[in-house]
DNA sequence: AATGGGTCCAACCGCGATCTG
DNA sequence: CCAGATCGCGGTTGGACCCAT
């Protein structure tokens, strides 16, 4: 029944691999080919498990692989492709020739995601920081919005901070904005002062709110999963997406700050205008449990979450190398 | 020079999907 | 059809390296 084993494991070696390895599996690989990884290691002389060496081979030997840095314009692809996949690294490298899964999730948990964080966003939702604080404050039943908040300050204590001291950004965005080689975050930061003032007191009010007058939320809660948005309700949020979880909206945030391509790579978090109001169940991949909606699950099974007049589709279809789909 | 902390990345681990005997 | 191997993926870890003290 079934197959051999792909290895003996306690005949293997671990750990790192040496020039003399490389060669024998890339010699290998070069004269016969990648067709069954059990075999591989045994014929090519290596006391290594098949899967070891496929992992060596792909993520590392494959001729046409870059070890290079990350230039401006990938980092800007992963950027952009992650606030629609999360992590879907093999989907985001796919759009990177000569990059590995491995090489874009290395660099997105090692760079990208401090830089994100540095211009005061948050890395998963790809919304600023001051956004998913208004968000707690306006969205959640009392308990929940003061833990979660508490919580939340503990997170973004830095971002959260300057915004309720007022203090002016600093060194952070400086750094991050001439490494990134434009204007455009440190443009979002200092642009529309009164909206992040606005933002502050949404953030006292709402806190304010939910822990004080319970009488103030409506009977069907967004975190309710049987209730509907109220219209009521969605109007105490109106700058916001009305859904924990959602993503999105490139378009127009980039309109809003400068309109380059940049800007709406790195925040996907402003107000969401397109396809919350065209469509949510596309526009929603998880909700606040993190399970997937049907977006997400549309992905998964190897079709597309976007239609032909969604916009986040408009944007993304002329930048991809292989199709998603 | 020693050392402690931080960063980076190659490699490993575990799981679900797919394949194969 | 089934058991179990293989594949592919995302999360995590170990250790080399760098830098400040």
């Amino acid at each position: 029944m079934g197959r051999i084993p792909c290895c003996e494991k306690d005949n293997v070696k671990r750990g790192q691999w040496t020039p003399e390895e490389d060669n024998k599996l890339s010699s290998y690989i070069a004269q016969h080919g990648t067709r069954n990884w059990r075999l591989i290691p045994k014929n090519a002389g290596l006391q290594r498990c098949g899967k070891s060496c496929r992992l060596r081979w792909t993520n590392y030997l494959r001729p046409d692989l870059k070890h290079g840095q990350f230039s401006d314009a990938e980092e800007q692809t992963i950027v952009k492709l992650h606030s629609v996949f999360g992590n879907r690294w093999s989907l985001i490298a796919a759009q990177l020739p000569g990059r590995t899964d491995n090489d874009v999730k290395n660099h997105w948990n090692t760079k990208l995601k401090k830089k994100l964080s540095g211009m005061g966003i948050d890395p998963v939702t790809h919304k600023p920081f001051s956004h998913l604080m208004a968000e707690i404050a306006t969205t959640l039943a009392p308990p929940q919005a003061a833990h979660l908040a508490e919580a939340a300050l503990g997170c973004f204590k830095d971002e959260v901070l300057h915004l309720l001291t007022k203090k002016p950004m600093n060194h952070q965005v400086q750094h991050s904005s001439a490494a990134w080689g434009n204007n455009n975050i440190t443009a979002y930061i200092n642009c529309k002062p009164e909206e992040k003032d606005d933002t502050v007191e949404k953030i006292k009010l709402g806190l304010s709110k939910a822990t004080q007058e319970p009488e103030m939320i409506p009977s069907n809660k967004p975190w309710d999963p049987n209730g509907i948005m109220s219209p009521s309700f969605a109007g105490t949020c109106s700058v916001f997406p009305t859904t924990p979880g959602f993503q999105f909206s490139p378009t127009s945030f980039g309109n809003e700050v400068d309109g380059s391509s940049w800007s709406q790579s790195i925040c996907t978090g402003s107000t969401c205008t397109g396809m919350d109001q065209q469509d949510q169940s596309h526009g929603k991949l998880e909700d606040e449990n993190g399970d997937e909606y049907q977006g997400a699950k549309e992905i998964r099974n190897g079709t597309s979450i976007f239609n032909s007049d969604c916009v986040l589709w408009d944007l993304l279809s002329h930048d991809l190398i292989n199709p998603m789909v």
